[in-house]
DNA sequence: TTAATGTTGTTATTTTATTAACAATTCATA
DNA sequence: TATGAATTGTTAATAAAATAACAACATTAA
């Protein structure tokens, strides 16, 4: 699948690979702990030797977001952090509500660090009643039942899911019912939504099941 | 990349692309939900509307794990689930060891899932105080300095790093000394491992690039 | 000032993955 | 028993991504 990009001279989109925007966050990763030791300037061929990958594909990677680097001198470190940054959008910060405040939920919450890439958790929807009129790190479990009124005083696009599994789709559904945009489906079940839904499912399963057809390889 | 899989039946290799072996978790998940619901028979067009996908990837996938539909009925839904579970390793277990047990090292070690998986979480290790030498769901959390004996008495291939990120290369060169086969980052930085180590990156910021590029298109 | 070198950035090629086309199979039904 | 329909599974075509090749350029050093 490809993905609009920054526009071309004559005012068309560029297609950004999918492949391409995934990788982005990681180099952007790295151009942060350049900057934080004190460098300024980095070349695709460095870059490429810290991914494992072939510097030509770096270069096309970072064409897509419009920086020119310098031949001879390589790219500008903090140039390369900012444009990355609003390429992906991650300075703008979008409102999102998380159902299921086990462990995982309780986890992404915590973790503050989605909120300098761009995703805000505003509240939090649980079934527990010992967790729920609770806080995790400021924000507020409400019961499932609230999450109806709250959605339409707060204007959250992103839906999170970390329920068990088998609450996966019913979540989901609950989910579009009230306007929610994109769905983030942190279970391994398969979701159904209209197509118009955005829907993203991250499983670290498919990242195992890498791992260990490799591991059983040697 | 390719990824060895069945053999043929000339005895050669066949070849298994990275991507089919991501997708079968997912697929995985969906028969064991369909089993629960009693479902003996599924064809590969119920698959592929699940997913939303083109029904002959899914038989090409499928394909690879060496399974057999029978035409007009579809795949047996406990084969699937038997077969998959045996191409993927997921019935042996591997033993890990976690670096970091912060919230996503907590949630991670928590989270029985994985057992079913095929991995199973050891131990823990933390410079915290505060959680050293307590235990985790069962899982004790050691002092770093004990990662070395410790690697010697348990033999375990794969090792998680959870740690703050700037942390992260540190403890997988610790890792990679002590003889870990594999290591598992959760962190978005980008690690160097020698080119005999597996290394493979879990990185939400990837899933919540595409996201966000897809809300914004809107 | 000029030549050599390192580096970007574009275009071409190759490889890989997905989709399409179609033949083979087998079950259900008339 | 024959025919039609549904489905697998293979092969071919297309699309996408990664790699390779190379031209253009700017910096450094002679």
């Amino acid at each position: 699948m490809k993905i609009r990009g920054n526009k071309k001279s004559n005012g068309d989109a560029v297609l950004v690979p999918e492949p391409t925007l995934r990788r982005l966050p990681g180099y952007l990763s790295f151009f942060k702990s350049l900057k934080i030791n004190g460098v300024e300037f980095v070349s695709s061929s460095l870059i490429a030797s810290t991914f494992n990958m072939d510097a030509t594909l770096i270069t096309k990677d970072l064409s897509y977001t419009g920086i020119k680097g310098r031949t001879k001198i390589g790219y500008n470190v903090d140039k390369l952090i900012d444009t990355i940054i609003v390429f992906l959008d991650f300075n703008t910060t979008e409102q999102a509500f998380l159902f299921g405040v086990g462990n995982l939920g309780k986890a992404l919450i915590n973790y503050g660090g989605l909120m300098h890439y761009g995703l805000k958790i505003v509240a939090g929807f649980d079934v527990d009643p010992g967790i729920v009129n609770t806080a995790v790190k400021g924000v507020k479990i409400y019961p499932i039942d609230e999450f109806r009124d709250l959605s339409r005083k707060i204007p959250a696009r992103i839906g999170i899911i970390t329920t068990p599994d088998n609450k996966a789709q019913e979540v989901a559904d609950l989910m579009v019912a009230w306007g929610i945009k994109a769905i983030w489906n942190f279970t391994p079940q398969s979701i159904k939504v209209p197509e118009n839904i955005i829907l993203e499912n991250t499983s670290i399963y498919s990242d195992l099941a890498v791992i260990l057809n490799k591991l059983n390889k040697l």
